[in-house]
DNA sequence: AATGCGGGGTG
DNA sequence: CACCCAGCATT
């Protein structure tokens, strides 16, 4: 049985570049979703809509999009908005320098370029966040550059249309993809073809049992003829999950609580949480009071487990259990304590909480709710800081 | 070229 | 569980 060599390059003749633009185009008229960044060509909204689509779902971005536009519905309002207002506005988003990039090229944009977005590729690849996707997507989509934009959905197309093994990570093949990818791209509102190339890649050619039956490309897809569809892109080796056991406290006094702001930490940074850490020895609740007691000066006793919050943070698999705390007489002259506050519940969605702190918000809602004499009413949401959902 | 960076959706 | 997601910055 014969392949494609891993080195040969993909030639394409004019005629059969007419036929899979034309499908893939026409199934894209009848098939694209709605979606609301689509509603506008202006640079601004493509952006911001880009880079939260930056290794995150539509389905996950949709909501977040509609309410920072509301936030920020211009450049200049991005450019001059607080920090902890714009982190709080894409807390639980994840990857949260993305949003302080965004903000650092508006301001270039604003200041350096009058307010226009660069031009050319290689002028975009200077602001913070912008790499050689998301150049090419806001100038295809935005300014009908022919540029292919190259997400994690086309080389899946790409690589199965033209049956293209070895790992696309690495750069021949990442190459090879591109080259394939340009002689696909008409001049014509190029920006479109790159929304149908990741569209298809998202809907019907998917990582596992893609729909092939549904697809425009499916007579012309050399990885289904050859039935290996499933196996392509090959994928690379994998970092190893580890797991983390950590603790937090939900420090209960006089009504309020303490959460305090990751400072000094690549991990996270400005984001709010409970206090607590990751700790080795099995003696968790031991720990975490020996923490608390090093760390912030503060002498507790823990009571009530009160949730275990398992989620998962890049490689690692996280299992947080969360212990409510009463501060031990005698209490300390002050209860200042430096990057950290008392708040009430109904104030914990004024700031940008990590994912898991929010989720303890949560719990502690529905507790608050519980003991009022309201039961539980399924996962009702409540309060303000309520996860962003559709 | 390899690693770190969040969090959630999905089979 | 593992894998993936409209990637980028840093080393």
């Amino acid at each position: 049985m014969s392949k494609p060599a891993a080195t040969e390059a993909v030639h394409l003749p004019p005629a059969e570049i007419r036929r899979l633009q034309t499908r893939l185009l026409a199934w894209y008229r009848q098939h694209h979703r709605q979606l609301p960044w689509r509603e506008s060509r202006d640079f601004y909204p493509v952006w911001v809509s880009e880079v939260m689509l930056q290794q995150t779902q539509v389905q996950t971005v949709v909501p977040y999009f509609l309410r920072f536009m509301k936030a920020f519905p211009t450049l200049e309002d991005l450019a001059g908005a607080d920090p902890q207002d714009l982190l709080r506005n894409w807390a639980g988003l994840g990857y949260y320098s993305r949003a302080r990039n965004l903000q650092k090229a508006a301001r270039i944009v604003l200041r350096e370029q009058g307010g226009e977005f660069p031009r050319s590729h290689r002028e975009a690849l200077r602001l913070p966040g912008v790499g050689p996707y998301t150049a090419a997507a806001i100038l295809s989509i935005a300014f009908d550059q022919p540029l292919l934009a190259l997400d994690g959905n086309v080389v899946r197309v790409l690589s199965r249309l033209f049956r293209l093994e070895g790992d696309p990570a690495r750069s021949p093949v990442q190459e090879m993809l591109a080259a394939a990818g340009r002689q696909l791209l008409p001049a014509h509102r190029p920006g479109d073809f790159n929304q149908a190339l990741m569209e298809l890649g998202a809907t019907v050619c998917l990582p596992r049992n893609p729909r092939c039956l549904l697809c425009p490309w499916s007579s012309h897809c050399e990885a289904l003829k050859a039935g290996v569809q499933e196996r392509l892109p090959e994928k690379g080796k994998r970092p190893d999950t580890h797991l983390s056991r950590q603790a937090a406290a939900v420090i209960r006094h006089r009504g309020r609580f303490l959460i305090r702001r990751r400072s000094d930490s690549r991990l996270l940074q400005d984001m709010w949480e409970f206090p607590g850490g990751e700790f080795s020895r099995s003696d968790l609740a031991g720990s975490l009071v020996k923490y608390l007691e090093s760390e912030l000066r503060l002498n507790v006793r823990l009571r009530d487990r009160l949730t275990v919050v398992k989620h998962a943070v890049t490689n690692r698999r996280i299992t947080l259990t969360v212990y409510e705390a009463r501060l031990n007489p005698p209490l300390p002259p002050t209860l200042s304590i430096p990057g950290a506050r008392w708040i009430w519940l109904s104030q914990a969605g004024r700031y940008p909480l990590t994912a898991a702190a929010s989720r303890i918000v949560q719990a502690l809602t529905a507790e608050h709710l519980h003991r009022r004499g309201r039961p539980e009413s399924g996962r009702r949401q409540v309060g303000l800081a309520a996860p962003l959902k559709p």
